[in-house]
DNA sequence: CTACCAAAACTGACCGGTCAGTTCAAATAG
DNA sequence: CTATTTGAACTGACCGGTCAGTTTTGGTAG
């Protein structure tokens, strides 16, 4: 019996790291197309080369499973955000962060599909997850809003977190929009779009 | 047998069109809360007050009947911009535009939250409709940035159309975030976020 | 080096339940 | 009279979760 109880994350025990980074990247791909209510756990387990059963042994149930893995995502992309080397003006350091996020979005185009899919969802199964994710995210970018505002003149009337969580969506949005309806955009002119939000922010 | 054969749409059979009205509503409610996947045709049945067999004798598939959901609230959406009294400026049109969309998404919230969801799912059971939706919308919006091109100094990098769809996914999100996260923002605080976007497109 | 062991990790057949889709005779509305 | 709706039964596939049993791992003792 044993009682499976998930190991501790802070335990490092070999194999278990491997098989949920397996089980991760399978399953991202898989939700990200279909959605997580279509796709089902053998599929997820088979895709990973992995037996159900370990699914239900590293997580509780596939909604734990997912909600793992909306959290390990943004962990990903909040750790390329805040590892970006600052630049000389805040409007160049705000643009450096929003190109890596359009990079991450490329690079992992299911889990951003998977994000837009489910934020906004209420009451969703994921609601207070990806409410927290969502703030780390928008505090984040909050950052270097604040930072711009304090070099440039700004429009007072629209306060930076908003200004912040207008940014976060519409970059969600471009980077799909290019992934998905044109492929041929670069990623330049992607940025230069998203770039547009900052320019009507500054007076 | 007697095929059921759906009832063309240029028909108008009396009590049919009464029944689809409550079904898109019952529908649209449902599906946008919890997504297509995880709604069961019985319980949009129940909550629209109808049979399960007229479900599938009004549609004939579920999968069906979504793709009817989707092109309806466009239609509903489209037909709403563009009888829109034009304005002065085109400016000020492209903003009566844009607030006309937060007001719609308000209105209905879950069609809003459905086709984030979808719109960029690939491959996805109802991507060629929402394709095809997708570019009725920008069409629409392009329409008046292009005035708006015409009457401005604006930003020539930027194409009029990759404008149009930054936009159309900008409102979206701008307009759901206000919905779960900001239920305090007025409408006219989310319009001021949305129109920074055209700020930042004119010169 | 090897034999052994206990815990951790993994397996996959199996169960109970759910759901989309089908059918149809009877009722109702226009 | 015809088009539409009802409601209930049925099916056949599918799916989340369980669990008894198996394999792997990392360590310890001889």
């Amino acid at each position: 019996m044993s009682e499976p109880a998930h190991p501790a994350q802070s335990r490092r025990p070999a194999r278990t790291n491997a098989t949920r980074q397996k089980l991760f990247d399978a399953s991202m791909l898989l939700i990200g197309e279909r959605g997580p209510a279509s796709v089902t756990v053998d599929e997820i387990a088979a895709a990973a080369g992995v037996s159900k059963g370990t699914v239900y042994y590293n997580f509780g149930s596939k909604s734990e499973m997912i909600a793992a893995l909306l959290e390990h995502g943004v962990e990903m992309l909040e750790s390329r955000l805040v590892s970006l080397s600052p630049a000389a003006k805040a409007v160049d350091d705000l643009q450096e962060m929003l190109g890596a996020m359009l990079d991450f979005f490329a690079e992992y185009p299911s889990f951003a599909q998977l994000l837009v899919s489910e934020m906004w969802r209420t009451p969703g199964e994921w609601h207070e997850t990806l409410t927290l994710l969502r703030e780390r995210l928008v505090g984040v970018i909050g950052g270097a809003v604040e930072r711009v505002a304090q070099e440039n003149q700004v429009d007072t009337e629209i306060t930076p977190a908003s200004v912040a969580g207008a940014i976060l969506g519409a970059t969600f949005v471009i980077g799909l929009d290019r992934l998905v309806f044109h492929p041929d955009r670069s990623r330049e002119q992607a940025l230069a779009v998203v770039m547009t939000v900052i320019r009507g922010y500054l007076r």
